[in-house]
DNA sequence: TAAATCTTGACTGGGTTAATCGGTTTTAAA
DNA sequence: TTTAAAACCGATTAACCCAGTCAAGATTTA
């Protein structure tokens, strides 16, 4: 049930962008704050700017900057973008469902789809806002809390 | 965030046994019921074996039976020993953990463990027996909803 | 004893992942 | 106008893991 490292930089180097918001941050930069190599920074940039969730600046003092605001990032979309579907198998995959003799006698494919809706409701209501912020749903005494603690920014200020 | 298929064929195999409780099923009547090779079940329920989850009886009208009552066989356990920790970062693994230099400031720790408790939570709580039955844990209006159907066997009876 | 069946270990082919490398283009600043 | 800093791009590689095959051996039952 892993995550590749792949998923795990792209959400590394958009938290590194989010976290300099406004600005560019170049690619070596980047790759010093997330220890990634630059030769691989740099596709998995390209990538996520095909995606639409970076833009860059190219020449010297130039750079990458998020596109989007970071509660426009939904996480949940950046890994399914990044490694494919997020479900454990692909008779249970909405997005990338894919048939199996054995299905309709299946006794299997009802746990599957149980752990694809898990994993789809944490991962999909977590944007990197919320990874900014560290705002997370969690679980407590056996139940699952969804967003317990959502901080109004206008009484802050 | 898949799983591999072998984890899948040993449920899969698990599942037969346990439809045929107290009988001894050949390999190859296992292979026929779950569309797995014979020669790589065999090394799957050899691993089953050694995992103490099903016992052999060997020769002529040999074959496999389920070591242990549906309801001790733990799915989460039965992946995690075919294939490894449940959690997608070795970073928030429990069982495997693994360090990781930026893990102090880490933003994405906290993601990983979440997703871990609720994967875990998920496939813990479901046994053998709840798969055979079709009793599973669901979502309902955002709501994760623990076994909400356990049947009574003595009052079935 | 013969047939059925599990046991064991070696091996292979393919696919994916995680990078690496070299060169090109663009841009800002000196 | 030169130069250096940076993004861009495509090809290639190295390693690993997964899925599955294969062959030979050991054990039991009929």
């Amino acid at each position: 049930m892993k995550v590749s490292s792949r998923g795990e930089y792209a959400l590394r180097a958009l938290l590194v962008l989010g976290q300099h918001e406004g600005q560019v941050v170049s690619i070596s930069d980047i790759s010093e704050k997330t220890l990634i190599t630059v030769n691989y920074l740099e596709q998995i940039l390209l990538q996520l700017k095909k995606l639409g969730y970076v833009q860059s600046k190219r020449g010297s003092q130039g750079g990458y900057s998020l596109r989007l605001n970071p509660e426009e990032i939904n996480i949940g979309e950046v890994i399914r973008n990044i490694e494919g579907p997020l479900s454990p198998m692909g008779c249970a995959s909405i997005t990338a469902y894919e048939p199996c003799p054995l299905e309709s006698k299946c006794l299997l494919k009802p746990l599957w789809t149980l752990v694809r809706d898990t994993i789809s409701h944490v991962l999909e209501q977590t944007t990197l806002h919320d990874l900014l912020h560290q705002n997370m749903g969690e679980w407590n005494g056996g139940k699952f809390l969804v967003k317990t603690h959502r901080p109004d920014h206008r009484r802050l200020m």
